[in-house]
DNA sequence: CAATTTATTGACATAAATGTACATTATGTC
DNA sequence: GACATAATGTACATTTATGTCAATAAATTG
């Protein structure tokens, strides 16, 4: 806690002309992770990577530990967050509300599922990593539920149909399914009629398709 | 491949005097992968585990990679065929049908769940263990596929139809949910609604819940 | 019980990683 | 340009794992 030096500046990330930064380490620890899983993300084979010398990681973080921490955190910030704003974002109707849900599986931005997968992955090794898992669970199961007894499902049914969707997705995620967006998106309408167990209006599904033929979003 | 002694004796795994055998250090891997994931899978700490000298690993196994492609083939002997079979099992109607593969999820004999999520965390750091898991989505997938167009669901239909009832699975294991049987039960006709896009007769969820009342389940 | 096969062990030789101490260099500021 | 601070690098001490070898012990078989 004491030992590492404050890294309170701001502009340390920035263009200052010095190589190494804690936010460079961070990144280099994320495309590893991502790439490989926590059992990867080794100070020696990062600072191979970023061709800077190993001992000078010690200089922005006390020890692994608390990278590793950085890490975990970075998660919490991007994916719990949107995935809950958009089941409350406004809608009119439950098909509305579920393309918006969608639009987290289809926009890396909102929703980055292979960071989900390897975090999950990670819970194997790490008590403390599984239980935060478990609350963001909870949490965005608790978002899509109240999703659907906004729109008049009881209690009961709403809780499986959330489940249904959530579950899917982190299956999805656990797929690493390579399709392109265009493959996806020709299943939205399908997976809406099952998951709300009404068909979608043409009109709700053309707003969608709006939204994700445009570049960028992957 | 050459340097190990043949272990083609059969009762090398049995209770002849010897301590160890291929069978017991296999045993402690999957223990280990499944409870810590493989990167704890290590000849050092499962010698300490067995109580055995480290070195006497290298009678049953070459080295620490042929105990892990033994662990992979034992996933693949396990989860992958009773899927297939039960989604083929003779049914009536499609929920019948879909309650047969739901068998999978409710019974660890036929089908392990930690093993498989232990398996697909693996393949994060394996392009041969990720390509294993590929074809076995793909096979079981097809599987579902074929159920759902037996019943007379037309291909597109029952090719979403399959993914959510697979994904869906897939996701529940990676939500390590610790539900009791009964309250899972709870929530298994209106899964199959969901499914099958029609409510399941009761004689079918009677059939269902007697299979799964019985102890020694979970 | 002697011979043989099967298994176990401790002693090497390496490798890859961790973290600390201290000297050194680069950067921006006064 | 001197100065403090920020960052880097080299050397060291330690830990944990890997795999090979030769000596030995325990079971099985004849």
């Amino acid at each position: 806690m004491s030992s590492a030096p404050d890294k309170t500046n701001a502009e340390t990330s920035a263009g200052s002309g010095w190589r190494g930064s804690a936010d460079l380490w961070l990144q280099a620890a994320y495309d590893t992770v991502v790439e490989t899983g926590v059992d990867a993300v080794r100070i020696q084979p990062l600072a191979k990577k970023l061709k800077l010398s190993r001992t000078s990681f010690y200089w922005f973080f006390k020890d692994r530990d608390e990278l590793l921490n950085a890490l975990l955190q970075k998660w919490r910030d991007k994916n719990s967050g949107n995935l809950v704003a958009q089941s409350q974002a406004y809608a009119e109707t439950i098909a509305e509300a579920i393309l918006n849900v969608f639009d987290c599986w289809l926009n890396q931005d909102l929703f980055d599922s292979q960071f989900e997968f390897a975090v999950r992955s990670w819970a194997l090794q790490s008590a403390e990593v599984a239980e935060q898992i478990g609350l963001a669970d909870e949490a965005r199961l608790e978002a899509l539920r109240q999703m659907f007894i906004r729109f008049g499902y009881e209690p009961l049914k709403a809780d499986v149909r959330a489940r249904t969707i959530y579950l899917t997705q982190i299956g999805y995620i656990s797929m690493k399914s390579d399709e392109d967006i265009s493959t996806r998106l020709q299943r939205i309408s399908d997976y809406v009629e099952i998951f709300t167990g009404q068909t979608p209006e043409p009109r709700e599904l053309e707003r969608f398709y709006a939204r994700h033929k445009q570049a960028g979003d992957d």
